[in-house]
DNA sequence: TCATGCAATTAAGTATGACTTTTACGTCAC
DNA sequence: GTGACGTAAAAGTCATACTTAATTGCATGA
């Protein structure tokens, strides 16, 4: 039994969620309530609620004299932070990392460009402040102070933007950036030209100069990118 | 009262979320489930669901001897496909048209990129179909017709980019360009620039001219951004 | 006066049983 | 074989009773 979750539908959630994406019941699958209910050992309105919200991530269909039927993976709601994380955590997770950082590819460029125009001078100096401090803990086993500047510097990126849309795919940006982290820790240190460019994309914000912050934050991506054949398999 | 919905707390939802992303009910508002329970006279169960949906989209959040109340805007879950749908529909449309083009020009040249590296004959093959569809459809009076290949053009682009992600974004992107011939249907005949573009970029994707198709795709999505002043006040 | 803790109250959360509605599926007539 | 029809299975809905957590406020003590 898992100890996570406010309220019991959250917990069967967690369950059923990971499971789902992680393909443990594969798509046509059909999950009856009465059988979820006993096991879970919950009453059927908790597991009403919790197929609702399953539902409504596109993972999952209700319908009468059938079931639950687990929706094709083409249908689902990979926007969904809570899907993201569930396969993120799971078998699915090599797939999930690189839809994210294409999704990175794409967007975190043209976020740069964007906040070169808008970034208010508080953002500056965080920017700033953040890479000098990606510098500063770039050598020597300090992999976790360096993954907060390096989170806390594309978060500030992206809502910079001013675009509502960027900036929700900071958690999830961090989340890349964490579990990237969380495999290799220890074994190097960061690579110095990455390092380099995040000061200059500060630079180039200040500045105002958009199309040098967006061709700088393109070739941080194509890193990211090319770190990939390494991590995920 | 609305007709859509199957089942009750489908009926909730659509009229509890399209006012709560209205901002009809301003963050930090709260809704106690037997206040709803009467004001659209079903049970508890339903409500329940319903807000369990919300929840999901981090619209609302439920505490305990509180209530449920509406979270900060900067919270809701921008990429769910029904909140989009619902600030389309509603007050908020402006800021969503232009949140969502801003993204559409973030991924889709990047889409068209890899789908140059991608696309398969048949998919090759569509392409040129509707991009000569849109040619031929693109003077007097059927627009319908054209908003048809123009939107399987893009959404064809988006699954060839072999990416889960941007192909999710086929639907929105729909939605965008529907919304867009909605509003000065019969007024004016497509841009024939943006039409010839459009060929152009099934040209590249079918020579496998990955620069090329991103360039162009990024030329449609600049003429994208400017319609937006005409459309968005 | 202020802090601390305890109890009352409130609203969400859970359980349960009875009932309704939809619909897949099998049967039977043609 | 095809179509109409009845049956049953499973989700959907409702009403009610009960549980749990947290806020509020009062009372107690430093």
């Amino acid at each position: 039994m898992e100890i996570q979750g406010q309220g019991l539908h959250a917990r069967v959630l967690a369950s059923l969620g990971p499971a789902i994406t992680a393909g443990e019941y594969p798509p046509g699958t059909v999950l009856r309530t009465d059988e979820l209910e006993r096991r879970f050992e919950v009453s059927r309105t908790v597991i009403r609620e919790a197929v609702r919200v399953l539902e409504s991530m596109y993972l999952v269909a209700s319908r009468r004299r059938v079931g639950v039927t687990v929706r094709p993976t083409d249908e689902w709601n990979v926007f969904d932070p809570q899907v993201i994380r569930w396969r993120l955590a799971g078998a699915d997770r090599p797939r999930q990392l690189r839809s994210l950082t294409v999704l990175r590819s794409a967007v975190e460029p043209v976020a740069a460009g964007l906040a070169a125009g808008l970034a208010t001078p508080d953002q500056c100096t965080e920017l700033t402040r953040h890479a000098l401090g990606m510098v500063a803990t770039s050598r020597g086993q300090q992999l976790d102070t360096y993954l907060v500047h390096d989170m806390a510097f594309h978060r500030t990126v992206l809502n910079a933007s001013g675009n509502e849309m960027f900036a929700r795919l900071g958690d999830v940006v961090a989340e890349v950036l964490t579990g990237r982290t969380e495999h290799h820790v220890m074994f190097s240190d960061p690579d110095p030209a990455a390092v380099t460019l995040h000061v200059r994309v500060a630079e180039a914000i200040r500045e105002r100069d958009a199309a040098r912050a967006e061709s700088l934050t393109r070739e941080i991506t194509v890193g990211a990118m090319a770190e990939l054949d390494v991590l995920a398999p």
